[in-house]
DNA sequence: ACACCGAACCAAAACGTTTTGTAAAGGAAG
DNA sequence: CTTCCTTTACAAAACGTTTTGGTTCGGTGT
């Protein structure tokens, strides 16, 4: 291990100053220093493998070339994974590395976090939730370039991303319709959140853009777990008038309806379709048929949030925008025609 | 938004020179500056929000109080999140941060990526894998305080941490036969990795350790899917002496095993109790009944991996340890009895 | 009265870059 | 032979800290 190469090394061994060197490896096409000499550089440079240091570069000019992402909660879904995957893929690509934290719920301990993010100068935030909600931006990102990620706010200044919830239930519902059904259920859940509301919504246009009148009695709301998911089957699937197809609030539920139908003898998708929604693999592919569902764009709309605090930063004078992403149908065998 | 507070601003306000604000702030207990001057000052700084900008400390004093951490896939499960968020809070409670990068399977990437870290001047980094396997430390690493994380390699001068795969097998194996089961069953992975070999040798012990003769025809390869368990089970459940419980290589499998318990009319746990290992919430909570299974200690090995490399930034003398960590068994409701 | 000492503070250098302002050299134009 | 560009190169300042080596000042011991 020799000790770290700089600027000033690479200077020397070029036979040339140290202000020669940084315009012939930063000015693409320089007008300051002969191409030959450029050239010339640059080769000495790579061959002494020269990494400038940003921390130096970073303190000069005002730019870290670092993201911060802070989200709630990282652990418990993969969704959190696919998320920051995007916002790093996004932030390589344009020469930026980010920095995670997470608070849980703490805010204070949130407070301390983007302290310590501002801290390391880093030129942007990407705020994120775990799933999608209404969030009131922390004081200490005020006036910070700072994009919302699965999150939405009232402030119609800073840009976000969520999932389009009533296009998810629009095409989990149509998929079900395309094949034939016409007495669809739905399990949704009993939270206060906007996909909930979202995904009823869409589920109601959808019969309604295809002339199905809906059965209120095939509606039920339940617990965003398997259990409620099982629960709501049994109901639903034991009226006499049983719906043939059920929209299922997320794959978790999805997984219950399966147990339910399993205990009342009727087997996916011959007795009955399901299709649920977040396309989380572990289960989707796990279950038996795989369960059709709807992705949650996680990884685009992190790609998406960095890309757009990077372009802020670039120039701030870019007006806002609140995107809603589409969702697509992810086929697997839970959906089949309605028995006759 | 004000112009960004330094130490500068501290100093005028308080009246004396960056230097003392410096001494001030930093030596705990200071014999530069008098403890009122230093209460005086300190007052001034909070009262202005002052924050030190650690692109500019850290280059001053070679330290950027910053981790990386590579890992190859952070995507599929939920294993990533909670080695990074062991690892996050472990960082946090030492003033760090962590950087973190993932590189798919392409080392030409993952060179790249490592070398950006060190531009940013990282102190240390924490090689992950995504499940315990063994890996070569890619070469810009050497010489470079590093710890391996799920991962291990030939280097003894390496720290490295991983699940005790042998240990979590007999964990699993033993609470089968606290139930009071003799003919247990196991589904072993197909592939050639740590995990295979150690759940094996831990399964073998179990039985051995109660002096429980193994049948070898209850011993069954899969692929380490739900389908893989589901075919293994139809098979293992099939025979006439068949087992009355079932160790499956991961709770992925142990999904599986339910659908072929349930395909032969068998239920869980009256009539075969199953263990998994992974602790994957996702599954063993939705499965119904719920799975019994063992945690692999993700959270607690990425805490473990960055105390560990800052430790050896501290001391750079420490000797390294390779660590297997022990994994704890979390009861459902997959166990019970066997049938008399 | 003298030298010496410790306490309290500060000026300046350093960390590794980028950029501004300027200088030297070489033509071209007058 | 000047004068004035243009091209190429460089010295030095700046970014915001930390730390080294002073300096000042009021005692203390002789």
């Amino acid at each position: 291990m020799t000790t770290r190469v700089g600027i000033r090394e690479v200077a020397k061994a070029a036979g040339v100053s140290v202000t020669t060197v940084s315009h012939a490896l930063n000015d693409a096409t320089s007008s300051r220093v002969k191409a030959e000499t450029q050239q010339h550089v640059r080769d000495v440079a790579r061959n002494l493998g020269y990494a400038p240091n940003r921390l130096a570069s970073g303190l000069r000019n005002q730019r870290s070339q670092i993201l911060g992402l802070v989200s709630d909660e990282i652990t418990t879904t993969p969704f959190a994974g696919a998320m920051i995957r995007g916002a790093q893929d996004a932030a390589y690509e344009r020469g930026y590395v980010v920095m995670v934290v997470n608070s849980g719920l703490d805010s204070e301990l949130e407070h301390r976090e983007i302290t310590m993010l501002q801290q390391h100068q880093v030129d942007g935030v990407v705020y994120a939730r775990m799933y999608h909600q209404g969030v009131e931006l922390p004081s200490s990102l005020a006036g910070f370039p700072t994009v919302l990620l699965d999150a939405v706010t009232g402030d119609p200044t800073v840009s976000s991303i969520v999932p389009d919830e009533v296009n998810a239930a629009e095409t989990a519902v149509e998929a079900l319709i395309r094949a034939g059904h016409k007495r669809i259920g739905m399990i949704n859940n009993v939270d206060d959140i906007p996909a909930t509301h979202g995904r009823l919504e869409g589920f109601h246009n959808a019969l309604r853009r295809h002339g199905i009148e809906h059965d209120p009695r095939h509606l039920v709301i339940a617990a965003p777990e398997t259990s409620g998911g099982r629960e709501a089957a049994l109901a639903l699937l034991g009226q006499p008038d049983r719906p043939t197809a059920l929209f299922c609030f997320s794959d978790r539920v999805a997984m219950g309806a399966y147990q339910g139908a399993a205990a009342l003898g009727l087997t996916v998708p011959e007795d009955i379709s399901i299709v649920g929604i977040d396309n989380l693999e572990l289960i989707a592919d796990s279950l038996w048929p795989g369960l059709t569902t709807v992705a949650l764009p996680h990884y685009d709309m992190g790609r998406w949030a960095v890309n757009r605090v990077l372009d802020d930063i670039e120039n701030p004078a870019a007006p806002p925008e609140q995107v809603r992403l589409a969702c697509p149908l992810i086929e697997r065998g839970s959906v089949g025609p309605p028995r006759t």
